[in-house]
DNA sequence: AATATCAATGCGTTTTATGCATTAACTAAT
DNA sequence: ATTAGTTAATGCATAAAACGCATTGATATT
């Protein structure tokens, strides 16, 4: 067995196919097709189902990718360690986010972080919110930006960093944009533009509002921040969302219009595998997310 | 980097010894140094300190040690796992115990097992009470049978075996030799011979001592259970051991008495990670060991 | 039915690891 | 202090293994 095997099966793997996993390994075919034959006979078992010019994984093979998914992550971190272990602020932070997190929050602290440390490298992944949770605990990610926290996750380092106040954000024309505060009762028959279901910010509104006794009208979704921005902006809707995601600057056409009842929140932090140790330098991101937000809440105090 | 340089790195990292390791891989010793070195090339990091012909771990070669023991451990599990999935029948039991269990206890339970699953395999390892309980955490092992069980070890799941009663074993000619009980407190002071310091079974002795108000005059200690008994039969002291370790035949010129006040036992159970699923073969004499044990509990009572 | 695509395989070429021999540095013994 | 014996590293020729190309046989696609 051979890691040059390990990967080129990984690759077949989640691709299901052998030339576009040559491709992407830069190596012909019949190199690839040849190491995963070498491989299955060396475990004397079939890792791959061929159905016609198909192949796919068989059961075994799937308990097998698992395995070897789990030893390359133990590994790779294991590279990383050890070369950022000389120089950590040369070193890569890889960090998993939900979207409401992207267009604000994360570019300001990796911005701030950035100016400390120049040199660090930052691998970013978008995620929905069980994904997210999943990705750490699984060893894809040592650290995960997320809101809310997820309840009694054992295998979770949890930390809050922050909680962040949600606005309504309305057309300009709508009845209710002159207001200087809204309260969520009253947005019962309008139409919401909202994330699509399982991201946790749909929940988080949803949930809200089944707290007053009414579900929320879903006339539109879009599948990001922005998106939600341009619906509200085109005048289809209303929509909620955390008040950073809108400090740059308004969208065209719309007001934000603070929510006074109920007082929505939502509660931002940062979790971390409780098995795995951080990284050289993912723990210098760490230890500067806390002293960030720590600031932060000083300053706004 | 490559499975090779991994094994090789590993063999002299235990050895500390090139020439040794490389025989021990049935390669030149050249092969090994120049793996070695390229391994250290592609990493960017020294992973020996040479000084004049001996080899040692840099630090960061210790923690590059570590983490390959644990990828390692992942990958040679999957390997059987996949081999074992067709047939568990055939599969390989890796198992730890302490030294009181292997006269007597595994012994049956392996026999009794073998004789419905013939071509399974063992791999044992005789264990001091806390290497067995790190060597089930680290990933070593998936297996390991231990009295009494360690208390709130969160990553262990535990399972209680059976309880056994532990006698008194005395010279022929010592004076309690002809009682048919004996209570502890008559033991005050009789030289005892005891397992050396680190054995669980000597601390069981010394507490149960410990809770009568004295401590054991401790005369000679042996290394394993057969040498106690040749301690006993040599008219050197007095011991306390489980009874099953002398159920097949009485060491010479000793008599074994049951202990009366207090009645000393000992739990005996079997610890397996939470982390981590048994493979199919150990699976298999998990699901056994409770079944034996049961039974022979029932057949007792 | 014709064409395109795909995975597997034979074969010559290139890359990589190996073993042998040697070197340089060190240790232990005389 | 000298010498003999070890040890790890390196140059070099050889052996092993992976690679790419071309081809085959099977399967989708039109």
């Amino acid at each position: 067995m051979d890691f040059r095997q390990i990967r080129y099966f990984m690759e077949v793997a989640t691709r299901e196919h052998v030339t576009e996993a040559a491709h992407s390994l830069h190596v012909a075919q019949s190199s690839v097709s040849r190491q995963i034959v070498n491989l299955e006979n060396e475990l004397e078992v079939d890792l791959f189902i061929r159905e016609g010019r198909r192949v796919h994984l068989t059961p075994i093979g799937k308990i097998f990718f698992e395995r070897m998914k789990h030893a390359m992550n133990v590994i790779d971190d294991a590279r990383r360690e050890v070369k950022e272990y000389l120089d950590p602020e040369k070193g890569t932070i890889r960090i998993t986010f939900p979207i409401s997190l992207a267009a604000y929050t994360l570019p300001t602290v990796i911005y701030a972080f950035r100016l400390r440390y120049p040199e660090a490298k930052f691998q970013l992944k978008q995620a929905l919110y069980q994904e997210l949770i999943e990705g750490v605990i699984k060893g894809d990610f040592n650290l995960g930006l997320i809101g809310p926290l997820p309840l009694k996750e054992k295998k979770l380092q949890q930390k809050v960093l922050f909680t962040e106040n949600i606005v309504a954000l309305l057309p300009i024309h709508h009845r209710l944009a002159k207001e200087s505060s809204v309260k969520l009762q009253e947005l019962v028959d309008e139409p919401f533009v909202l994330l699509p279901e399982g991201f946790v910010f749909r929940d988080i509104v949803v949930n809200a509002c089944q707290n007053l006794g009414f579900t929320p009208n879903v006339a539109f979704e879009g599948d990001d921040i922005d998106a939600l921005k341009g619906l509200v902006s085109a005048g289809l809707g209303v929509t909620l969302m955390p008040e950073v995601t809108l400090v740059d600057s308004l969208p065209r056409s719309t007001v934000k219009i603070p929510l006074v009842e109920p007082n929505v929140t939502r509660t931002v932090g940062v979790i971390t595998p409780k098995e795995r140790a951080l990284l050289p330098t993912e723990k210098l991101f760490y230890d500067f997310l806390q002293e960030f937000f720590t600031r932060l809440d000083d300053f706004k105090s």
